[in-house]
DNA sequence: TTGAAAGCGCTAACAG
DNA sequence: CTGTTAGCGCTTTCAA
């Protein structure tokens, strides 16, 4: 049995209140009596008891954080910075795990909320609509987003990049290397808000470039399989797309690995642009093309934002600390698995590429409708 | 305030003894009143209180989790593995971070112990001089480590491969491919007495090869410069070597990135052997050669285990089913990152190699000591 | 089958 | 500056 306070309060030869007083620095105490406590504390090796503590305190002092997955290093990312900046304001971290299921993240949360976290940092599949949220909204938990996409239905704080902006400027990107074949694969829409918010992006900037609208094959999660959706995209009318958009790294680098397997080389066949910006897609060969967010910070900056909701809880929604959504910026990082398109394979060239000015700068667009140029590129 | 067990007692005619014996589902509980106390949960949203629940009964149903960083997949993984065991088994997970540090090691094993977590599943950086783990001794906490080699000065049950066996094989499959320069670019080894433990059997593995001893570097774990190293390598009496093992795929990740960088290819002028066998080293180009362990089993593993200990707990060390260490099987994954040895480049043949006949197997073996052979490779 | 009552370890008034 | 005391929400004897 560990001690107690008790324990430390008889050793000492003074008061619980003593010990409480000098553990929490909340009123003072007398030097001498200071010092044996000190010296009980540390004979003893007495631990406060946090449940005893959070009982009565009604803080727990822990945080809470669900993910969809432990599989996708861009959630540990988010993680790592959410511990860093919880640790430093004396704060534990409670988790839960989701397998992008909505049933599933409510199970989540209810045994969170069981051991009363005083606050929440999590990602759902589909804010609207989630009954974890509706739980926490119930139980008037302070609790911000991460990934997701801010709900127009619910005010719950966000922290995330515009993944909209972020789709589209990858449709521009590709467009403005000279591709007019794009496809995406994406991870089941229905248990990604933020896949299904790229999609559209990627969806309007291949519009706005007057494309065609394109392919698009959805896989799972967990165990994402590539080759059936490029099987799929093949059997289409317009054959494989030159360009591929994956709704996240860690489907990017599956899919490569596919198309190697089939004997694709990438870039020089295919294209293939990821999403999230994880540290292991600069080591590849090639480098990951890939929209880069700052998950890291995104999760500190989460853990930040919901310490002064929760401090501000006791009061009004506290003077301008408890703003709505962080939205914070995102780079396209254009490296070596996405290039020109190759023309050395039939590809039924529409209409003229309208580059964007600054698209242009990144890479020297492929000449318009320049044909056939089979002398330096063999795959 | 959330609803209480005694709301829900007032609300449902009955004492709260009546409801606790129902959510517990110890001793009887009338048909009749069972409904009412149903009927009043699911009005007042009751969701009872793990700190008042743990406070009286004296078992959180808390996991804690210690590991290094979550940077590394590898750790990721094994988290995974025991989330779903915990799960399963109604435990929840406080999650601690150590970066490999072995204060901040003691300062996360005392927030969690804080909580007062019923066993805990960690990773320190050296078990025989933890002061971590000199807590948990002393708190009497059931806790196993992951990944760690079995202390032989503590007593504490242990999920891990062995560590030097695995070292000693890759050193052997190098030889077996022909090299005869070999090195190996390690985590700090104060760190981690894992790589220590793949170091000595990598060593060992040379020696018993008659090569002399393989050139060492480490790097820091969290910002890994394999740069740095390669120019030691390379400035040193040997040149660089033709066989770098790196202590784990992550800095193997970056080493052959950094190689790359010189222009230098892989396998062509230099192999490089990783070790975990991460998702994503499959998927790399060309795949990374590992030693695959079974992280997410082993994070399983030993949930199961712990779970075992933490029952057995109120009495005598259980019957069979507390043992000390589990071992598990590593395999060598030799794929595209490592191959034989290229004689483009002069490398001082020492002796003939021996081959075993294993190894052997896995890649026809280049011929002892044929000389340079500049036709078919060229970079 | 049910209820009354005694705490688990701690904090926070409230007196002194 | 210090001690006394009343619970926080829950489980668990012990009687009824």
């Amino acid at each position: 049995m560990p001690a107690t306070i008790r324990d430390v309060a008889n050793r000492a030869g003074v008061s619980v209140a003593t010990v409480s007083r000098l553990l929490n620095g909340t009123g003072r105490v007398g030097p001498d009596a200071a010092a044996r406590v000190q010296a009980a504390i540390a004979a003893l090796g007495f631990r406060p008891n946090g449940m005893g503590r959070s009982l009565k305190s009604r803080r727990s002092r822990l945080i809470g954080v669900m993910i969809p997955s432990l599989g996708n290093p861009v959630f540990a990312d988010a993680v790592a910075g959410i511990e860093a900046e919880a640790r430093a304001a004396g704060f534990t971290l409670l988790f839960g795990v989701s397998n992008y299921d909505a049933a599933e993240e409510r199970r989540a949360v209810e045994a969170l909320l069981a051991y009363r976290v005083d606050g929440m940092i999590l990602t759902v599949a589909a804010p609207a609509t989630s009954p974890a949220l509706d739980s926490l909204d119930q139980a008037g938990l302070p609790h911000v987003l991460i990934y997701n996409q801010p709900a127009p239905t619910r005010a719950v704080p966000t922290v995330t990049v515009d993944n909209v902006a972020a789709g589209r400027a990858v449709a521009l990107h590709m467009v403005a290397l000279g591709h007019r074949r794009l496809g995406m694969i994406t991870g089941a829409l229905g248990g990604s808000d933020r896949a299904a918010a790229r999609l559209a992006g990627f969806l309007d900037g291949a519009r706005a470039s007057g494309l065609t609208r394109p392919c698009v094959h959805e896989v799972d999660f967990e165990a994402p399989d590539p080759d059936a959706a490029l099987t799929a995209f093949a059997s289409g009318p317009d054959g494989l797309p030159t360009a591929l958009f994956c709704s996240n790294d860690w489907l990017a680098i599956a899919t490569i690995g596919a198309l190697t397997r089939r004997g694709l080389s990438v870039p020089g066949d295919v294209s293939v642009f990821g999403f999230d910006g994880i540290a292991l897609g600069a080591h590849l060969n090639p480098p990951l093309a890939t929209v880069v967010q700052p998950s890291r910070a995104m999760g500190g900056i989460a853990a930040r934002h919901l310490i002064a909701l929760m401090s501000a809880d006791g009061g009004r929604p506290a003077p301008g600390s408890v703003p709505g959504h962080h939205l914070l910026p995102f780079t396209l990082r254009p490296a070596g698995s996405t290039g020109p398109v190759c023309f050395t394979r039939p590809s039924p060239i529409v209409a003229p590429v309208e580059t964007t000015g600054n698209a242009a700068k990144q890479a020297p667009a492929a000449s318009p409708v320049a044909d056939l140029d089979l002398s330096t590129r063999t795959s």
